[in-house]
DNA sequence: CGAACACTTCGTGCCTTGACGAAACGTACG
DNA sequence: CGTACGTTTCGTCAAGGCACGAAGTGTTCG
């Protein structure tokens, strides 16, 4: 009748607009890790020319999804935040209908651990997500997870710095749905800031090509140690 | 380079173009709440006439976002399932900019309490969720929220039917981002269940024009029993 | 049984939007 | 300083999608 125009039907319409073109959808989800990428690089990721890529670039800018880093003659583009990184992961995830378990069988590295915008994802992510919370490390609360003091012991004697420890407690983390799990791993800025951490002490290692991530022996026993679940298989 | 063509990127936009429409939009937000509404009414509320609607509500079916139900010359539809609610909501979340602070001051029933798809939200929503997660009667992993034991005795003892309370055991709840408080509320099965049981003992009741909720004054005392938080004041 | 009603399907016109090539702009490099 | 390169802007064209009226289907009611 009267509900004539709520201003949040054109807000999610807005949204959808900027997602519903497959060029658009390939650029967002090949910065999907984080990564600043140029505008040529996204360009032949979404499969247009220079010119139809500049478009949608700008209007992702506009929009709000994108930032961009301007370095000599490169424009370095990124996702805004990540809350817009765990908005398209979560659209990203097969609803309804099952998961298609690994048909190329070449995503076995990226099943393991990668990262979704700048946090730990995969099994990897799940687990250590699970262990934190399975041991009151974390606590879930309406305004986020935080970590324990008791937890942030718990990571010191693992072996991760004191002081960087120290910085992760009045940090908020969220629930982010994981798209080959499809269970929650740890994200917002706890979980950004814990895989910093964890990359900075060489427990993870980035590869060079993909956003996969390789746990270093170390790294993997004292994950372990902290009570994240592994087989000891791939 | 060969990262061509990744499915989820169609998937991805085919979600966006459904949303982009404004009338689209304009349907599933009038929905959110959960309750099935006739094709007729969907139409007033997105402003078009009955034609251009029951195309719009074709291709929300077919995209999976819609379920439809025949009931003689009508036909209800509703929300396909409330992970479909949770993805709504928290897209029609205003990102960034903070949200606007009650400019037309009508909405303070809907602050206080209502259903977000099916489950309770609100700041009564978010209190009770603080409440459960405190007191350890539900704890999060990463597979989801769950009902502990002596959570399950604490609801017993509160008022709620003990056959009832058995079934939410098994129920897995998920955190749904609430777009007054920008706070987590319980959702997913759980949540969804929970809320049944408190509107059929009567703690709230349905209002019959809007999706705001009432709180009965008995319900009232025995939720902040239970460790909600309130003041009396609204 | 016929009229009113709710909804869908069909056909048409209009407008938005994405694609590309050409050209302009600014930076890097020899 | 001129050329090569990455990126953006401009102009044009074609295609997709939304809106509406008219007609068709099935249901309810007098």
């Amino acid at each position: 009748m009267n509900d004539a125009v709520s201003p949040s039907r054109y807000q999610l319409a807005e949204i959808g607009a900027l997602l519903a073109e497959p060029a658009r959808a390939a650029m967002l989800l090949a910065l999907i890790d984080g990564t600043a990428r140029p505008a040529g690089e996204l360009a032949r990721a979404a499969g247009v020319g220079a010119a139809t890529a500049s478009a949608h670039l700008k209007r992702l800018l506009e929009g709000g999804l994108l930032a961009v880093h301007e370095q000599g003659r490169h424009r370095y583009y990124r996702l805004a935040d990540d809350d817009v990184a765990g908005m398209i992961e979560t659209l990203a995830a097969p609803r309804g209908r099952p998961v298609l378990p690994d048909p190329t069988g070449g995503d076995r590295p990226l099943r393991t651990a990668r990262t979704c915008y700048r946090h730990l994802a995969g099994r990897l992510g799940v687990g250590l997500c699970d262990a934190l919370l399975q041991q009151g490390y974390v606590l879930a609360a309406s305004e986020g997870m935080r970590l324990q003091e008791h937890g942030a012991q718990a990571l010191v004697q693992a072996g991760l710095d004191a002081a960087r420890v120290e910085t992760l407690l009045p940090l908020a983390g969220r629930g982010c749905l994981d798209w080959t799990e499809r269970r929650l791993h740890l994200g917002g800025p706890l979980g950004v800031s814990l895989t910093d951490a964890l990359l900075d002490a060489g427990w993870l290692r980035r590869r060079a090509t993909s956003r996969a991530l390789q746990p270093s022996d170390d790294g993997l026993r004292r994950l372990i140690a902290l009570g994240v679940p592994w087989e000891s298989g791939s």
